[in-house]
DNA sequence: CCCCTGACTAGAA
DNA sequence: TTTCTAGCCAGGG
């Protein structure tokens, strides 16, 4: 298996613009199923040219600490956000291609 | 091998 | 809505 630094970064950098996935989404799709914290904590302290804004919690949460410029960054992509400042779960005025917690296909 | 940290998650208060 | 608790995982000391 490859490294679990390797594995999470391929699979943060494969998002697209305005796509979206959580940290358990990362793992499970790098092959560390509940690995989750490790994602966090990798993205964290990489320095890799890893698109990590469009890494979110599952529950729309942004990271306690680049919130803003995460936000910045994904509206600009066209994500919606809830007036709490969460990332909208799925249903967007202009519906498109998000990605969530359900698929993983890609 | 043991212990601790953390951009997590789900559920309970 | 926010805060806390317990469970999970990979890394580093």
């Amino acid at each position: 298996m490859v490294g679990f630094e390797s594995a999470v970064a391929a699979v943060v950098a494969a998002l697209g613009p305005g796509e979206v996935a959580s940290y358990g989404e990362v793992a499970a799709e790098a092959g560390y199923p509940g690995a989750a914290r490790a994602v966090g904590n990798f993205l964290r302290r990489t320095t890799e040219p890893v698109p990590w804004w469009r890494v979110v919690a599952a529950s729309g949460r942004l990271a306690p600490g680049a919130a803003a410029e995460q936000r910045r960054r994904l509206e600009a992509e066209g994500v919606v956000f809830t007036e709490s400042g969460r990332v909208a779960p799925r249903a967007t005025p202009t519906a498109r291609g998000d990605r969530w917690p359900t698929a993983s296909g890609n």
